[in-house]
DNA sequence: TAAGAAACTTAGAAGTTAATGAGATATGAT
DNA sequence: ATCATATCTCATTAACTTCTAAGTTTCTTA
């Protein structure tokens, strides 16, 4: 059996926390979710996502060090693309949450407009 | 067509973003993986989590604000289940992806200390 | 080899999140 | 009512992340 540090400070939960946060943020979702689709140059997201190069790089190193992105070189391009395909597989039922998170929302805020009809 | 906000401040990537960072921190992450067992009050958690009452209660609100969570009251105690069941999946895609991530990391350290072999 | 384009790095200021400790509130039992 | 227990809130401070701007490296082509 593994001895179990402190939750805050097990590598295993804070390995997992990791993941998490560095996909929390909307730039690098924005990438993954550009890079789903296929590989793509540093260029053409920086186009894409409206920022300077020093951003982009940045957000693509932070990505990049978490594991889940490879990047080829070619001449003075660089071009990357996600590692696993289970990436997109996140993407999506995490879309898919958040769809239900916020119809219960929606779905609140009309109960308070105009309350519930009797059966 | 939808008009677009930089991606920075465009809402739909702002929200996808906000789950992750939510999801980003290691007690959170141990809070949910319990709560796929099944509904648990604050105090079991604050032991399995081995915290005090304020760190656990203000983790617990992190994920109720995000909508995840629903509770309910009985006499002094309150127990917490996940809304969605789908939580369940994300936090299984994610240790997907990190044995992944963790195992490519292994190999790399591999052929680092004993470079491969003659084909 | 000089100029230009593409990507990356670094450093510091600004902004955000987490940990801690003290205190408030709610419920149930005596 | 008083007390004990469970949970939640708030304020402060410490730690971390993001933004911006300037500068570096790498590669290509004239």
């Amino acid at each position: 059996m593994r001895g179990h540090a402190h939750v805050r400070s097990d590598p295993v939960y804070v390995a997992k926390a990791q993941l998490f946060r560095v996909l929390g943020h909307p730039v690098r979702v924005r990438i993954l979710e550009l890079l789903v689709d296929g590989e793509r140059s540093v260029g053409d997201l920086q186009v894409r996502l409206d920022l300077d190069s020093s951003g982009t790089s940045q957000h693509l190193a932070a990505l990049r060090q978490l594991g889940i992105l490879e990047s080829r070189r070619e001449g003075t391009s660089t071009y990357y693309r996600l590692k696993d395909p289970r990436v997109s597989q996140l993407l999506a039922v995490a879309k898919q949450i958040l769809a239900s998170v916020l119809s219960d929302s929606q779905a609140l805020l009309g109960d308070l407009t105009q309350p519930p009809a009797a059966p």
